[in-house]
RNA sequence: GCCACUAUAGUCUAGAGGUUAGGACGUUGGCCUCUCACGCCGAAGACCCGGGUUCGAUUCCCGGUGGUGGUGCCA
């Protein structure tokens, strides 16, 4: 059975390029038919943040990547948080040392910062072959200590990785990294080893960065008698040619793109195809249709560029896709804060703007002609193509307001254009502009009557007659 | 510095030892149209550089260069 994992640390949000790995984990778990398990690596107390895990929870949800065992729901290899499980490393630590895999360090930082000044590049095992007898003084002494993996000083190690092949590394560039730090926490050099292991995770996928010490964990696996997961290396989404992306820039979040107006698959949808092909050139794709076609050979081995605008044209599909019930909803939140109160048909808008959103937040600039009409400039009359002005506008706004009084606004404005011996296009350019006061408007001037009903309409079309007198 | 990974248009990508190097976003021309969008039809735009292997390399190999990553009591 296939189980993989997210592990994300609780840093107070879900980044764009965490969010991607954990869908491509539950991706090719769910195309297995196997378990996706959601664990938290929170070792570095110093760096906790309140209510980070919720958050990612949250995000997960939203995104709709469920997994089936992880905090909250769990599951039969939980505890499914790190610092819940501080004593299962020790135990394990324990066994390292005795079978000489791992073994006790009291160098203080003082001493590493000072082989380093001295050129070393890494830590030059001066605790290995301390006596037992002096081990046990130090630690009885109260001596803080850490515990370091024991690397091979010469020597290759090969492993495979399913994007990029066989990777080969020199056990003299690894050093003899920390595996339980002074404070009886694990590092994560130990913690996934260990509860990779413990949580059955057969497929291992996360980023690159880790690509260089796979071996060091794969020394681990080896000398508890485990078997090693497959690895899958993942290349990370990047702001541009030489940034990841990041929160610093403030467009790295999850949470951060909902706020901006963009549907929580579109954003999945897209960032799936970042860095992974279907290879059948589709590119919007429901979660089953994702499950459906993953495959790890569509990964790509170098770093792809995030692009907003790529994710905004995805976005603007999922929303001509939603009902008029759906997107009237989601457009409530902006309404209110940017357009309250309108003397408008609300409801209608919706219609009105939803082929011209690519993403939520457009509404904003898509509506903003809902407060151009109070004391618009009556340049905007005049239109070159139409061959219109303001003396037109003038000689017509008494039939405008006739023709809305009609009872068939088409036909009047039509008929207008007629008597007058003008095109159509003239009568109505000078009627929308009448009515709205905006050069641009999401519909033509019946759409915009029908908006705001008619006795607003005749309001404002009055309005205008008293000021181009 | 040392080590590892990587390289097709502005961006995401497909591709095979011989192709008009394919698709998508964006850009751009046009159509549609009462504005703005939608939609439709076109266009421009790419194989990092140098060697080698080969009849032939953008594709395979080596080197260089660029980019990223690792070199933490971060993950």
């Amino acid at each position: 059975m296939v189980r993989t994992r997210f592990a994300p640390s609780p840093t107070g949000y879900l980044h764009i390029g965490g969010l991607r790995t954990a869908l491509y984990a539950y991706l090719f778990a769910k195309k297995h038919n196997g378990k996706f398990i959601l664990r938290i690596e929170d070792t570095d107390q110093t760096r906790e943040v309140d209510g980070a895990v919720d958050i990612i929870i949250s995000a997960l949800n939203k995104a709709g990547i469920n997994y089936d065992e992880g905090p909250i729901v769990g599951g039969d290899h939980g505890p499914y948080v790190q610092s819940e499980r501080k004593d299962i490393y020790l135990k394990y630590a324990a066994q390292l040392i005795k079978s000489g895999d791992a073994y006790y360090c009291f160098c203080s930082k003082d001493r590493l910062a000072e082989i380093h000044e001295k050129g070393a590049t890494k830590y030059d095992k001066h605790c290995l072959h301390l006596s037992e007898t002096e081990i046990q003084d130090r630690i009885a002494r109260g001596e803080p200590y850490v515990i370091r993996q024991n690397i091979p000083e010469t020597g290759t190690h090969t492993y495979h990785d399913e994007v990029f092949g066989d990777v080969t590394v020199d056990y003299k560039d690894l050093e003899d990294n920390i595996l339980i730090k002074s404070d009886g926490m694990p590092t994560y050099n130990f913690a996934n080893v260990i509860d990779d292991h413990l949580m059955g995770i057969t497929h291992c996928i996360r980023g690159v960065e880790y690509l260089m010490s796979t071996p060091k964990y794969n020394l681990l696996y080896d000398a508890l008698g485990w078997e090693r997961p497959v690895y899958i290396h993942l290349q990370p989404i990047m702001r541009d040619s030489q940034h990841k992306l990041s929160k610093r820039d403030g467009d790295a979040g999850f949470e951060d793109f909902l706020k901006k107006g963009f549907l929580p698959h579109a954003i999945v949808n897209y960032i799936a195809l970042l860095g992974w092909n279907p290879k059948n050139n589709c590119e919007k794709m429901s979660m089953a249709e994702l499950i459906n076609s993953f495959s790890i050979d569509g990964l790509q081995k170098s770093s792809s560029i995030f692009d907003e605008t790529k994710m905004r044209w995805l976005n603007s599909l999922y929303i001509k896709e939603l009902s008029a019930e759906e997107f009237h909803n989601a457009a409530q939140p902006y309404y209110a804060e940017y357009y309250p109160d309108k003397n408008i048909d609300y409801k209608y808008l919706s219609e009105l703007l939803q082929s011209r959103c690519e993403v939520l937040a457009d509404i904003k600039e898509r509506a903003a002609f809902l407060d151009a009409f109070d004391n618009f400039d009556l340049e905007l009359f005049v239109n070159k193509k139409w061959k219109t002005d303001r003396a037109m506008a003038k000689s017509l706004i008494d039939d405008c307001i006739k023709a809305t009084e009609s009872a068939d606004l088409g036909a009047a404005l039509e008929t207008l254009a007629v008597d007058r011996g003008l095109k159509k296009g003239q009568v109505l350019w000078i009627y929308r502009i009448a009515l709205t006061g905006a050069a641009a408007t999401p519909g033509g001037g019946e759409e915009m009557v029908k908006l705001f009903g008619k006795n607003e309409a005749l309001r404002r079309l009055k309005a205008v007659k008293d000021r181009l007198k």
